[in-house]
DNA sequence: GTGGTCTAGACCACA
DNA sequence: GTGGTCTAGACCACT
């Protein structure tokens, strides 16, 4: 289900807190939906259950997922407000890669192209509210 | 002129890598502008002059800056034909950010206006080579 | 196993890159086979565990390695497509080579019979992939 | 007439080095034909005198010229004994690039036909001695 | 135990 | 003066 690259200089709770983002913001794991338990996911990967826990306290924390002790691990719906902060940082990133990506020689058009079929690509899915 | 922070859990050379991309990216930084020598820019930011080696090395191996030993470092004017690799790198960086924002309530159009905005301000300047 | 020559203008850490891509290359180290450790390697030749490390590090960029923090460093498995670049640099080297063995002496013959021999020598090997 | 990379890494005085040995190998400096003064070098290059001075200096080292003191500086004739070190030398490289060359995908043919077309280049010129 | 970062301080080659 | 190399030794994060 999740595919890590164990050759990847990238700690695995790291790839593993991104991956389970993605799933998310891409609505494959819904909203309140259990996530996997840590000691199944581990032994799915093959890897230390401390880990996967890592990864969940790290996801915890980034507001993506809530914990129940005793239940397990669960998506965390959306909330719209007080993420200003976050989407001021993803501006700032988008930002960046813009610019890096002109200096490398990609043209406005491209850039803007690129950008629009990325945002129609999940606006046709459930995030247009 | 470079703010550092050294409670990040970035490394110092790393910011600074970034730091001095950036400048270089946005014109600030001309290209065969000599940069801080080593030992000065150490002083400046009193951290080790190892330490600012490393982010000049990180640099001149990402092809931002060349330096000749006993002459110093510089600003590398960007050809950057090969760069594609970089650049698909980039695409998917913002796709993943383009994906976050609309997670968190951006709207397409906002985005969108967001790198208009940017590409131009960019354009605006001089990377319209 | 790696010989040093301490007295050797060349860098020590610049003798290590050579003699590991070397070995990488004629297959002695095989592909994902685990790189003796930063501080092994270092008590064994007697040198300072950081400029293991400088060596390693240089041999991730030129793509002959992966170092996985916590983990150790591994061979990387050639796939290198994208190398015309360095090609074009050993084929640059190999004519200024072929040029100074006509200079002093060597007779086209010998210089096909030696390459011819060289090539049979890998290709009898374990390189026709 | 000697282009210098003044970006290069490579210290001037090797690059000249490189240069002049290289119009020695390729006859365009014929045998005890004299070598531009330094200070003329050095003013039409524009630069240091004793960098000029340190490239003949290795070059009278590396028996590529004479110098006789207060006359000037002169290509030395090709002799092909004694050579046997610096021919081993490069065979040695030789033999390096090759395997490099083939890690890198080059085919056995490719590498055959390269040497072929280079040793004729220099045999149709007055090297087959 | 692994690689990675950082400091302090020494020495070298090049121009 | 410049960048580059190297050492000795400390500390950190990840597994």
């Amino acid at each position: 289900m999740f595919e890590l690259d164990l050759r990847s200089r990238a700690p695995i709770y790291e790839q593993l807190v991104e991956k389970i983002k993605e799933l998310i913001i891409n609505n494959v794991l819904k909203p309140d939906q259990q996530l996997p338990a840590v000691r199944v996911l581990a032994s799915e990967l093959t890897i230390n259950p401390n880990t996967i826990q890592k990864a969940y306290r790290e996801l915890e924390y980034r507001e993506f997922i809530y914990s129940i002790p005793g239940k397990g691990s669960f998506v965390r719906p959306a909330i719209h407000e007080n993420s200003t902060a976050r989407l001021q940082t993803l501006e700032n990133e988008l930002s960046r890669i813009v610019s890096e990506m002109q200096y490398l020689g990609a043209t406005p058009r491209e850039i803007i192209t690129l950008v629009k079929t990325q945002v129609s690509k999940n606006g046709g899915g459930s995030m247009d509210d």
